[in-house]
DNA sequence: TGAATACCTGATGTATACAGTAACTGGGAC
DNA sequence: GTCCCAGTTACTGTATACATCAGGTATTCA
């Protein structure tokens, strides 16, 4: 029973994970700006790994998306539009899609769809009390992630979950990726409680073993994260929240 | 102008580019079977390159899914159950059928058609002949494969394109994984007859901006490639062609 | 004054040396 | 005979030194 299991982290975890999360960190919060090269000597001093651990970062960073391979050698960070967001949020719900499709074809016992329907409870909770505080915003993103998680792995599809996983590795296109940048609005509460339907029709489809309605509500489900986006982008007061949008032209939509 | 450009190779690509060939080449050949741990240093031989690019091809072939990191450290070649095969190939379709309904519905001038216009003519060029040879079955390989580019590149999104590519960097998932694996079979020609009538029938769809049916028919077109893969496993002679295949356990289907 | 070339600086790609840790084997004790 | 512990071995993760190449700048010539 070893002690300080917070402070342990500069030596459990390898320099590797810790530079990916340290340039990580630097891209999203703006830090290192979009088309812009990486260094990684400057990589080296910023997150005090060695250049060996910083490559393999950047390497693991190019693969989830972050960054883009210079052709004539080493990294730069990629530059997103809003299209390309939406996108992206399209493709996961495409993928949800096809994994509640999946467990409901494929059935699913009571027993595996408990947990999904505490979540689905513990959410109805927080979106009893009006207005909704920020507190309960902040819980609804975890809940909404694990949800969305559990979800995923109903399908039992290893190939499956992973993709989605990949596809949702993009913070923008995350399930509740936008979710907290619009907390203020009062459109916000509206959007919950709609998400919430979906996520109780979708648990009802897959216990009738309704796989295209299970589908359907999935792929419209992403949409209300595309509507977030757009929301987001429209109210800029808020892209604090997630600095990185800050830079995405709205120009470069079509 | 320089000369030689082909055993150029050797020294224009990089050393971790070869180093991921061959290892590639290595699991796909069934030289490194499913669940063995790959030592670095075994590779460092076998491959010719230094340690450090044999550790960025092992983070790159983790990446694309042949391998599977070991907790401890280190990485082992991943094992494919006949259902995840069939997951992976199901999960290509439903990616190429938003593609296909992208395109649809965004518009595809047709200028941008020609191509795969000309690619279905050529197809059905090389089904005239019958029987099939087996050139013929190979050059199917070749013309689908591009069919399926192109057809990808017309939703025009990069984050979509770059996900299809990723899924179809299987090769039991990629669109022609199994075609020469059956080629020898009386049904092939039928198959091949059936899929190119999806071609033809998701370039109309597209012509007509019929999204819904131009999805519909390209998730139908990757049945097929499922349909293939079954076959290929029934009638184990083939499986030569590719061996990796050899080790599916069939048991491990449900 | 402008353009072209040569040199130089800084980067990445590669190789290898070192440290820490996990797994395996051998021996001993119960 | 079996189980456990200790020692050893060999592996991975990390750091750093070296070579090669691209890009930029300065100088020179037209």
């Amino acid at each position: 029973m070893k002690a300080a299991p917070e402070r342990e982290v500069d030596r459990s975890v390898s320099q590797t994970v810790k530079a990916q999360l340290a340039l990580r960190d630097q891209i999203l919060s703006g830090s290192l700006r979009p088309g812009e090269r990486i260094s990684e000597l400057q990589a080296v001093e910023t997150t005090g790994a060695s250049r060996t651990p910083v490559r393999m970062a950047l390497v693991r960073l190019e693969e989830e998306g972050l960054l883009e391979a210079i052709p004539s050698g080493g990294f730069m960070v990629k530059a997103f539009s809003e299209r390309d967001i939406s996108d992206s949020i399209e493709l996961r719900g495409t993928l949800e899609g096809l994994a509640a499709r999946f467990a409901a074809e494929r059935g699913v016992s009571a027993r595996e769809l408990e947990p999904l329907k505490e979540c689905l409870a513990a959410i109805d909770e927080l979106l009893r009390q009006v207005p909704i505080s920020v507190d309960a915003f902040s819980s609804y993103v975890t809940l909404n992630a694990r949800f969305h998680a559990l979800l995923t792995e109903l399908s039992r599809s290893p190939p499956l979950i992973r993709q989605i996983d990949r596809a949702s590795a993009l913070p923008f296109a995350s399930p509740s990726g936008f979710v907290m940048a619009q907390s203020a609005l009062p459109e916000a509460q509206q959007i919950l409680i709609i998400g919430q339907e979906h996520h109780r029709v979708v648990i009802d489809a897959i216990e009738n073993r309704e796989g295209a309605r299970a589908e359907a509500v999935m792929r419209e489900h992403a949409r209300l994260a595309v509507r977030n986006l757009r929301l987001a982008l429209r109210n800029r007061t808020h892209l604090d929240l997630l600095p990185a949008l800050a830079r995405i032209s709205s120009a470069a939509t079509e």
